[in-house]
DNA sequence: TGTACATCAGTGAACGCGCGTTCACTGATGTAC
DNA sequence: TGTACATCAGTGAACGCGCGTTCACTGATGTAC
């Protein structure tokens, strides 16, 4: 069978934003088999556009970095003038966000595991240079006398995020979900 | 072989503390051959102490928070009077706590991965009894007018800090980890 | 214009491996008689 | 006091399964002549 030029680049990235999603929802130990069935090809086809499951996962990390920037900007768009971080901050530990775990931050959703698969270069090398790209773009809504103050306080309030909506996630009682939201919220909403 | 009447009791705590760590260490996908074979056992006597593998992932929940309990007494009691939770904040983003993952936070370590373990009744329960407890425990050391105020507060300093500190450990760079751990101690010492 | 061949994304069998769980068995000791 | 038996933590082979990766193959199209 033969595809039409761009037929490749489609299909590599028709993988990497399915894999993007799955690593988030259901963690690294989605298989390649699972993953390309659900895009309906083989999993022998899979080495066509990746050399190994590790490249993906770096590709997948990056992919959910942009597509998070990508909707702060939009959401900082559509705020009213002023209260963009205030925004951000409700959208991250809204009921919304919990819920949405494959669409969601890849921080909250795979830092653990992260640090475990830093076996691979590819991966090491990716998770440093999507922290830094999100510093740097989170940089602009924060306060602080330096850029590198304000890219320090975006990863404090990146992270301190991530992790109250991950224990959110952990827990399965709806009231205590609630709680940890709520509380997370007033905290980060008075301290930012 | 007959065995002392203690022994059954002594096994399975030996059990539970390996789990508890290596869970920590390496992720719940840890395997009862490789978690026996560590203990000097053999993986089918695995189920004369546990009647499934969740099961034990909720004993070894259970005892990791317990541990993180026992630590932040004894470390108040060292602790000058009046600067508990400065020294609590401190020990949590220091260079040691992000380098021992073993003996570390059950929710920097867990939390994603318990959020997708939750099919298991045992470990579902087990993790909302755990945060409750630990929210129960830290209020002593937490600001706020009301009991339900300070352990609300009290799940917005753990969960933030676990969130730090599981960033921490996923970068590679040295420079951005001590980066992202100094800007967490300096937005939660003072904001807390 | 017609024929032979190269290309290469995708297929599916096969590889060795580790997983969670089951189960018939072992064998030193405690108990019953 | 001596013998027969019950107990039960631990052993290791076996189960079906899914994993990441490799590889000979397919076959519609583009290119060379």
């Amino acid at each position: 069978v033969r595809y039409p030029a761009e037929h490749k680049e489609e299909v590599r990235e028709r993988i990497v934003d399915a894999a993007s999603r799955r690593f988030r929802r259901a963690g690294a130990g989605v298989g390649i088999g699972q993953l390309m069935k659900a895009l309906k090809l083989t999993h022998g086809g899979f080495y066509r556009h990746f050399k190994s499951k590790d490249d993906l996962f770096a590709a997948a990390l990056t992919k959910a970095f942009e597509d998070s920037r990508e909707r702060i900007t939009q959401m900082a768009a559509e705020a009213e003038k002023g209260r963009e971080l205030e925004a951000l901050i409700s959208f991250y530990l809204s009921d919304y966000h919990c819920a949405e775990v494959a669409g969601g931050c890849p921080v909250a959703a795979l830092a653990p595991e992260i640090a475990r698969y830093r076996h691979s270069r590819a991966v090491r090398s990716a998770m440093d240079r999507c922290v830094r790209e999100q510093a740097a773009f989170m940089s602009r809504y924060m306060k602080g006398r330096t850029e590198e103050e304000r890219q320090q306080r975006a990863l404090a309030l990146l992270s301190g995020m991530a992790g109250s909506l991950a224990l959110a996630r952990a827990v399965s009682d709806e009231g205590l979900r609630q709680s940890i939201l709520s509380g997370a919220r007033e905290y980060f909403q008075n301290n930012f």
